[in-house]
DNA sequence: AAACCCGGCAACCGCACTCCA
DNA sequence: TTGGAGTGCGGTTGCCGGGTT
């Protein structure tokens, strides 16, 4: 089926606007107050979209953005919340009073990739560029949400998940990760008691990943949790990509009862598919799931979240 | 002085999601 | 349950101004 235009396009304005329009904008929403932005535009007396209008007022017309430069502080806690939430520029403009998703995307682009880059950070992984197998794990990890990542190797790493009997339920399961560029797979063992410890499949290549910090917790879909998995952090963004069809929990969350997806954890309200049992409040989402990291409430303190280069 | 290059940023576009009838 | 409307989000585009040749 088709889709609709957000408005009637022959009649509107498009491109920079203007001193007069703002001032409409302003002054219509000093009135009646934010919301139902496909009727403000005619209601203003506005010829713009209602996306265009409530993207000027968002990014650029509301009383409480902070213009300005950004601080060194600001700067740092976008570099941390980036590592742990990808190009969720909405969830880090929440943890920014004043400051706008835009704001934050273009100021990411423009200034905070290009000082990682010189500080030897993958801004897409937020490792060092330097380990080889590393980098060709997170180059397929994040290869799905940004193809724009030219200082990078395009080698591809396939990952998928595996179990050694897949009827079993309480099977041991791995996850494979399979790096084309050294043409062997790479192992990870689940629930096993060694399960921090990365193994090849070829046993004279093993130890290739010493780095790996093992700090969250994955399940696979529609298994129990006993076969939870541990990957490293360096996959987080290819897990928030697979949100919907892996629930991933993280270590410590998922004691005591009902785990949740990292995505509920986040607040990321969930789609359809989320199968995570977050039922501290009864449903899963972002105005009940678990608030990891404290992302609902108040500032989240920045300083206490480790980086892990 | 003019042409060109490049970075920064506002704005646009299309898709995804939620809500509701 | 389904489909349309409304809204939000992330990626991309294009304009503009400053710097360089």
């Amino acid at each position: 089926m088709g889709r609709s235009p957000c408005c009637e396009k022959a009649h509107t304005n498009k491109g920079a606007w203007t001193k007069e329009e703002d001032d409409r904008l302003i002054a219509y929403i000093r009135t009646h107050g934010e919301g139902c932005w496909r009727s403000l535009p005619k209601a203003a007396g506005l010829l713009r979209c209602g996306k265009s209008c409530r993207l000027r007022w968002i990014n650029y017309l509301r009383p409480d953005l902070k213009r300005g430069n950004f601080t060194e502080d600001e700067d740092e806690l976008i570099i941390k919340l980036h590592s742990l939430l990808g190009n969720k520029w909405s969830l880090i403009a929440g943890r920014l009073p004043g400051r706008t998703d835009n704001e934050i995307k273009n100021y990411w682009n423009t200034h905070i990739r290009r000082k990682l880059i010189n500080r030897g950070i993958d801004p897409a992984t937020h490792r060092q560029i330097t380990d080889h197998l590393t980098n060709n794990i997170t180059t397929t990890t994040t290869a799905s949400a940004s193809n724009s990542s030219p200082d990078v190797t395009p080698t591809t790493t396939t990952i998928s998940f595996a179990s050694t009997t897949p009827s079993a339920p309480s099977t041991t399961h791995h996850l494979i990760v399979k790096n084309e560029e050294l043409d062997q797979d790479i192992k990870i063992h689940i629930n096993s008691p060694d399960y921090r410890k990365i193994t090849n499949t070829s046993p004279e290549k093993q130890e290739r990943c010493p780095d790996l910090n093992l700090e969250l917790r994955i399940g696979p879909p529609h298994h129990n949790h006993q076969n939870d998995m541990v990957v490293s952090s360096s996959l987080s963004s290819y897990v928030q990509q697979q949100h919907h069809h892996h629930a991933l929990m993280i270590g410590g969350i998922n004691s005591g009862g009902g785990s949740i997806c990292f995505g509920c954890s986040l607040g990321v309200k969930s789609g359809k598919e989320c199968s995570c049992t977050s039922s501290l409040n009864g449903t899963s989402g972002s105005r009940s799931g678990y608030d990891f990291l404290g992302l609902k409430n108040g500032v989240l303190d920045y300083r206490s979240l480790e980086m892990k280069y």
